[in-house]
DNA sequence: TGACAGGTACATG
DNA sequence: CATGTACCTGTC
């Protein structure tokens, strides 16, 4: 089916860093510019793959229009107008623009708790390509199989009961490093019920945060990573080393969380992506 | 060789 | 409360 879109860009979303099992099928000529046809995307999420491809503002997507309903059109966050939320930063922001500019196509999506929570334990003192690997290694060791429509064989994320019946032993062939002590503890917690995943959704951002801050290596930025990229508490704005340097370089007196208020999330994704991958571009 | 990668936990003053 | 440090692993 097709969609049309605009402030989407599946190229920039793939590489903004808020998601790890969404990729390039094919590999990719470098310097292809964002929203052309930049070949074709597969995405894994929890039992489904969706496969897109993107022509300008032209959206090409493997599923019909009940599994869009149903699952995609709220993952993508699609009703969304991204353009208020770009209308509203400062015209005298010249770094913002900028980073609107490169970075204007990136959704906040609404991601699977568990898959996010791990995910973002897994990213501390990590770079992207390798937390891919680590995420897709975890999943192939210890997911479950399953095939679709196209033949592709891909494995689902293992849950929390299925982690937290591993051990370190098992674990290491992920190459996780220290954070494989961090997702068993994580994970025994969750099946355990000490702390209620299923429950968090219901609560404020604030509330949400402080609760994932008791679970064993989620701190205030994993936190506000699984706040703004599962449960989609948009105010919610990780500081991490980009973003340090962002508010040091261009924001000395102080980022206008004012002006922003309810929906720094999104432009701290902007920001991050001009930081961390925009900046090669220049 | 050492610093760094989307930090966290724990120890000190 | 604020600062300092160890920590797995891979890459440049």
């Amino acid at each position: 089916m097709y969609r049309r879109a605009r402030n989407f860009d599946i190229g920039q979303i793939s590489r903004s860093g808020q998601c790890f099992r969404l990729n390039p099928v094919e590999k990719q000529e470098k310097g292809q510019a964002d929203g052309q046809a930049n070949g074709e995307y597969r995405l894994i999420v929890g039992e489904k793959t969706l496969y897109l491809r993107q022509g300008g503002d032209e959206i090409w997507l493997s599923c019909g229009e009940e599994e869009w309903e149903k699952i995609w059109r709220s993952y993508f966050d699609w009703d969304t107008d991204y353009g208020a939320f770009q209308d509203a930063v400062d015209p005298e922001d010249a770094y913002m623009q900028a980073a609107i500019r490169t970075g204007g196509g990136i959704r906040i999506l609404r991601q699977p708790l568990w898959e996010t929570l791990v995910s973002f334990i897994i990213s501390q003192q990590n770079n992207i390509p390798r937390i891919k690997g680590c995420v897709e290694s975890l999943c192939t060791l210890f997911g479950e199989e399953r095939i679709d429509s196209r033949g592709y064989v891909y494995h689902t994320f293992p849950d929390a009961g299925r982690l937290a019946a591993l051990s370190l032993e098992d674990l290491a062939p992920c190459r996780l490093g220290y954070r494989s002590r961090y997702i068993l503890a994580t994970a025994r917690m969750a099946a355990q019920g000490e702390i209620d995943l299923e429950a968090l959704g219901d609560l404020s951002y604030e509330e949400a945060r402080r609760e994932l801050m008791r679970l064993p290596g989620v701190g205030k930025k994993v936190a506000d990573c699984i706040c703004l990229f599962a449960l989609h508490h948009i105010e919610a704005f990780p500081v991490d080393t980009h973003i340090q340097a962002m508010l040091r370089e261009h924001y000395p007196d102080g980022f206008p969380f004012d002006r922003y208020k309810g929906f720094a999330g999104v432009l701290q994704q902007y920001g991050f992506y001009y930081e961390s991958f925009g900046r090669r571009l220049r």
